[in-house]
DNA sequence: GCTTTATATAACTCAACCGTGATAGATAAA
DNA sequence: TTTATCTATCACGGTTGAGTTATATAAAGC
């Protein structure tokens, strides 16, 4: 599944929002998205297993519980992938500026032109 | 449609991509897309539609032709859903950089704690 | 006017995905 | 060991959306 199609269900990037603010149970998530979405345990556990497959977070088991959190790889990928359409809104800012947020450090192009 | 129900199809994706060297028009983009995809005209017409009405492109006419272009404002908004989750792997770089590239100008935020 | 070219819309089919209830597995508590 | 709790999986049904073919609209050329 692609990181787009993860990121199109509202409960899956409302788990993610809910993650990056800290790991989280899946007690804990479920709680929350079934009074914000009105969805079922099994509902919010698939949503958790989709997000597993994808890469978007890791679990660790603790107990009985297993603590979710969020892993920046697959998020990362829809970063890159915006990032050829920076420059439409981007043209404001100093290049400097860009370079440094986008992490790019590709200095060595100044050499081409 | 949400922004990433858009960003979730392929050809949309693609699409986007193809729009990001230039404006294209219809044409130009079915031809692209049905090579690499092997739909249909009305196929690739329906994704453009979607594109439009989500906001992701604009559209001119030029005689029987229409020219579409990246309209930043939908991608912008992905982007900005995504500010929540950069800490995680921002955090090599120093405050400044960031605040640059994302054109926060929170200083204000300064002022709370 | 008619014909051609460019693009969009309509009606339909099919597959994928999201939700459900029922159930399983695994740890903790009694 | 029995029971309760936490979480995941299974099997199924309904809905949605992407694809198709056929057709409509609209400008350009003859």
């Amino acid at each position: 599944m692609h990181a787009f199609d993860v990121l199109g269900d509202p409960v899956r990037r409302r788990i993610l929002e809910l993650l990056a603010a800290g790991e989280q149970s899946s007690g804990e998530i479920t709680t929350t998205i079934r009074a914000e979405f009105g969805i079922s345990q099994p509902g919010v556990s698939q949503h958790l297993r989709v997000l597993r497959e994808s890469g978007f977070t890791t679990v660790r088991p603790e107990g009985t519980r297993r603590l979710y959190a969020v892993r920046s790889e697959a998020l990362r990928e829809v970063d890159v992938w915006l990032d050829q359409f920076r420059r439409f809104w981007d043209q404001r800012l100093d290049a400097l500026g860009t370079e440094l947020a986008r992490g790019r450090r590709r200095h060595a192009k100044e050499t081409e032109s």
